[in-house]
DNA sequence: TTGAAAGCGTTACCAG
DNA sequence: CTGGTAACGCTTTCAA
């Protein structure tokens, strides 16, 4: 472990003070108004150019920058997007998605802000959220109604959830992760496997999705002569030994491994153990990462689509600029099977 | 610049104006003095019982929610600690460690915000980030000086960069990656290989750490009879194939691959293509993720530690209680070769 | 073309 | 114990 030393704190220096418009308005010899005209390029108001040229000049020399908490006081509202951070876990997947739709959310000129989710969770999280009075919030996983009641309350003008379930009053991108295990099962069960069997992640945070994703499976073989087991399994090379030395009796010839990570893990649990698969195990993973198509054999998995961080941009705005709108409600979810060689 | 054409705003539902603390006030029948002293438990001030309930009350009624801009701008100062989203691709060890770092500075009671870096770089970026008046700014990456200037001037009381290189002004957590690379190749010298190429990755945003390693390599081995070679690679199947297909021409008998995954990556290309690993070729990794650790052969790797984020939390309130402090530096990057059977 | 002044929501100081 | 009042930094209306 890399340690820090800790230092005693010495006597601190007096800082400067932090300039204001008002300094800069002194500097330049005019009104503090003149200074917010020059440095907003106010249409309304013409002011002659060497006025303008020496308040730039003072603003700079004294590196002025307007403070955005004074600024918004005054407007009423801001241009801030909060994005709490999720709780869970994140893969490359979901960065990306996250990446592009800062990236988007910035074209439209708002500012985009990860609210580090340290302590409560529920109201009071959307209480402490709603102190930053941000114009818009986008909630990864999912909210209370009272918590969207609050963030509306306190002026957001859209609350939009990421995360499985609608939430009344709050638009919705819904990820259906039922989806996603029925696809994996059917497919399975269309290759001719009747024993499926499907991993269930013991870590944190990851039973908002692997639950439905065992329902999807279970409901993709309601009626048939298949059985569904969940499979507990921890992200480690001993856990995944212990399930691979009972599989035989297990009696599954196939399995969702929840993703592709784990896939992997158990994969070469498996194979250590002489199972082989696919023959005597099909196997699928799901996110369609590039470890699964370096596998031997190569794994089949489900590759998910998040939706484009335009399209939800695009969303944010819309429901912005029309707070009153009904809340919208999108399948986002992208799930199709890739049939490889592991299946 | 793009524009996305915004809609036009239609009559929305009047939204109820968001409840101050003068509301508060009026329901409760006291003075906004009253209610803020109430609601911030100020301990100089006794507040009559039947007073307290009235004014918690209200506030419940109302769905009061103070707001922060406010707050901050009387109170001169804020405790928002900005950290603007990294530009490079974030792996695991990364996310954890922020992850890490947002809970041990909210036990210490400052609000996180992870600015999202959309549009301009350098100066352009600090003034954006100044904008909001953090208590302190940790920038992953670097920064020029008169960033930072900006930052501290506009009350910033403390900037940490966190990179390979220190900054004036600012504290400065530095990774060495070139000790990785020194690390790596010293490691393949020891067991034997003369001949050592180092896989460049050629994805943006991975010189800065790529480069240095390369570099350190290249120390690892100066003056003795072995050489260092980089191998532009990048994360496709194909490239790793086209890279495989000249592998025997290239002489080499060892590579370090710059991580895991690209490890896992040229391992497949080099398997298929008959070359034995680590017979013909030795191969290690970085990170040490757990796809290494089943890999077959188990993959070699230099495992990185990034400090603890309880650690830099520490440091961060330090800097804030002491501004003028000579800043520290520190070299955080703990880098060790773990043996394993690829090399 | 420029300046004075009001007010956004809070809290700290000082009278009552 | 409680309540008026001023001030934080900024924008904007109105007046000169």
């Amino acid at each position: 472990m890399v340690q820090i030393p800790k230092t005693p704190a010495p006597a601190s220096s007096a800082p400067r003070s932090v300039p204001t418009s008002a300094d800069v308005a002194r500097l330049a010899g005019v009104s503090r108004a003149t200074v917010s005209y020059v440095l907003n390029n106010t249409g309304a108001v013409r002011i002659s150019e060497p006025t303008r040229r020496r308040v730039h000049e003072a603003a700079r020399e004294l590196g002025y920058v307007p403070h955005a908490a004074a600024r918004s006081l005054r407007a009423g509202h801001s241009r801030t997007v909060l994005m709490p951070a999720p709780a869970f876990p994140v893969g490359p997947l979901y960065s990306r998605f996250i990446g592009e739709l800062q990236w988007a959310l910035g074209r439209l000129d708002y500012t985009v802000v990860q609210y580090g989710t340290t302590g409560p969770h529920g109201d009071e999280a959307a209480r402490a959220w709603a102190e930053l009075r941000p114009v818009a919030v986008l909630v990864p996983g999912s909210l209370g109604p009272r918590g969207v009641e609050i963030l509306r309350r306190s002026g957001a003008r859209a609350v939009v959830t990421f995360g499985p379930e609608p939430v009344e009053g709050a638009h919705a991108l819904l990820m259906d992760h039922e989806t996603v295990g029925h696809r994996a099962a059917r497919h399975l069960h269309d290759r001719g496997r009747r024993r499926i069997g499907v991993v269930m992640p013991e870590e944190d945070g990851l039973e908002v999705f692997s639950a439905p994703r065992l329902e999807g499976a279970r409901r993709a073989v309601d009626g048939t002569d298949a059985t569904v087991t969940g499979l507990p399994l921890a992200y480690e090379e001993r856990s995944a030994a212990r399930l691979a030395a009972r599989w035989r009796s297990l009696g599954l010839d196939a399995v969702f491994a929840y993703n592709d990570e784990y896939a992997m893990l158990l994969m070469r649990a498996l194979q250590d153990e002489g199972v082989a698969v696919p023959a005597e195990t099909a196997l699928i993973g799901a996110d369609d990462l590039m470890l699964g198509r370096l596998l031997r054999p190569r794994l089949s998995t489900v590759r998910l689509e998040l939706p484009s961080g335009r399209d939800l941009a695009a969303l944010v705005d819309r429901a912005v600029h029309d707070p009153g709108a009904t809340p919208e409600r999108h399948e986002v979810l992208g799930a199709t099977v890739v049939h490889r060689e592991s299946s």
